[in-house]
DNA sequence: ACCAATTTGTCCGTATGTATG
DNA sequence: TCATACATACGGACAAATTGG
């Protein structure tokens, strides 16, 4: 009997507000909506597509969500360039529910963390490396604050980032380094004395890049990363523990 | 006068639904909500915060489009792991609205691919090299097909990865396989005559990891990854130009 | 296999605050 | 300043699907 049903497909009868979306979203990538571009008046969107407006601001918040559209300060709905650090955290809130561990962190900065140094020495501005220079700066001014260290280390990478010049590994990059962030907090919490070796890490990468040396950007790029898988033994922690999400503690 | 009261920052009166669905999302991440478990009914929902059911709905929409909750079969609303490939895509289009290059891409996967191929040198487990075969072996079969050999080499690629057994090594390599993927389907339908090479090299590589050899892994993916910006080049394509997006034509 | 309750998808009308001209 | 247009939010309604007895 029901194998005689099961010779028809599923009928998968899709919401309304599922087919509005991917209408827009189609029409986007396809270029024939471009960035900037206003997407029209929900009260438009009705009349096109022959829906309630309910049903059109349930399609609209799907997009709203993956950044392909957004809202102007005046509120009205543009077609928009979705932003790295968006995406990122969609994609690192998946790695912590995947339970993702050190060592495959771990394994990850070993490859990227180089990458981004040795394409930093072709690309990076002098703009760049001023922007680095004060990073390091402000590192050596507070470092008897671990909190704040532990910020201005996240950022220092994610300049290092920057002055690639490279969009695919910069996004390639962005969530391990959010949860890098996030490991880096704790090690320097737990263990301050590694502070000098970091702060030393950090000027050496500066100066290679600087002087567009490769070789010594390559050695303390190494020499870094080791310090800071150390530094995460040294914190008692296991390599193959999850990765837990350190929280700035902010007001709301 | 602006002066005076510029002393006040300003408010952000965020919308009703984003607070819906951060509620949500927080209890989450907090591990008070595991994947699997319901999420509750709408009317739930609107008792719980007070607010309409549209603005609920709004608010599920948004978190629906992360991935982060699903509907069941039964339509029912339960808390998910976001899938890879959902967000991958989601990054993929935003790389190519950002109209990367191919010269970022080569250098990201100059990276990439060699870690992957590392680690899987280590983490290839008996079923991962048993696919990886049977890839190669349908490669070789079809390999008057440019199409089907190069919707192959994505898939060999794939299975590098899978066999990394590192889901963060896998999330960073995804969005930028995906362009390889297109891209690499451009440089093969154009120039078929590339695809022995691609072959032998995907054969050294399996045998590489068969053996455990590191070496000679490095060494076939080097080549391997020359040949393709090789191709790209005899393409007749300039380095700088956006990369495009291949979309197989389907239905739909 | 049938029925009653629940739930989702969709629609309608309306009120309110805000941005623009 | 005023009027208009628009996004946000609310209340109520109904059909179809699903669940649980």
């Amino acid at each position: 009997m029901t194998q005689i049903t099961t010779r028809f497909e599923r009928i998968k009868a899709r919401p309304a507000y599922e087919l509005v979306a991917e209408a827009i979203e189609k029409k986007i990538l396809a270029g024939r909506l471009k960035p900037g571009d206003p997407v029209g008046t929900e009260s438009e969107l009705v009349r096109q597509f022959g829906v309630n407006r309910s049903t059109v601001r349930e399609g609209i918040r799907l997009l709203e969500q993956s950044g392909l559209v957004a809202r102007e300060p005046s509120r009205r709905l543009s077609v928009a360039v979705p932003h790295y650090h968006r995406l990122a955290t969609r994609m690192t809130r998946a790695l912590i529910l995947q339970q993702v561990t050190f060592r495959e962190l771990w394994h990850t900065s070993r490859a990227l963390e180089p990458a981004a140094v040795d394409q930093a020495m072709d690309n990076a501005t002098e703009e760049d490396l001023a922007e680095l220079a004060v990073n390091v700066d402000e590192t050596r001014k507070v470092r008897r604050d671990p909190a704040a260290v532990a910020e201005l280390d996240a950022e220092f990478h994610k300049l290092i980032g920057k002055a690639t010049h490279n969009r695919v590994l910069l996004l390639a990059k962005e969530p391990s380094g959010m949860l890098v962030r996030s490991t880096t907090a704790l090690i320097i919490l737990s263990n301050p004395t590694g502070i000098p070796r970091l702060i030393a890490a950090h000027e050496h990468i500066l100066e290679a890049l600087q002087r567009r040396d490769r070789e010594k950007g390559r050695l303390w790029v190494d020499r870094h990363l080791r310090d800071w898988k150390a530094g995460f033994e040294r914190s008692g922690r296991d390599l193959d523990t999850p990765v837990e999400l350190y929280e700035r503690t902010r007001g709301e």
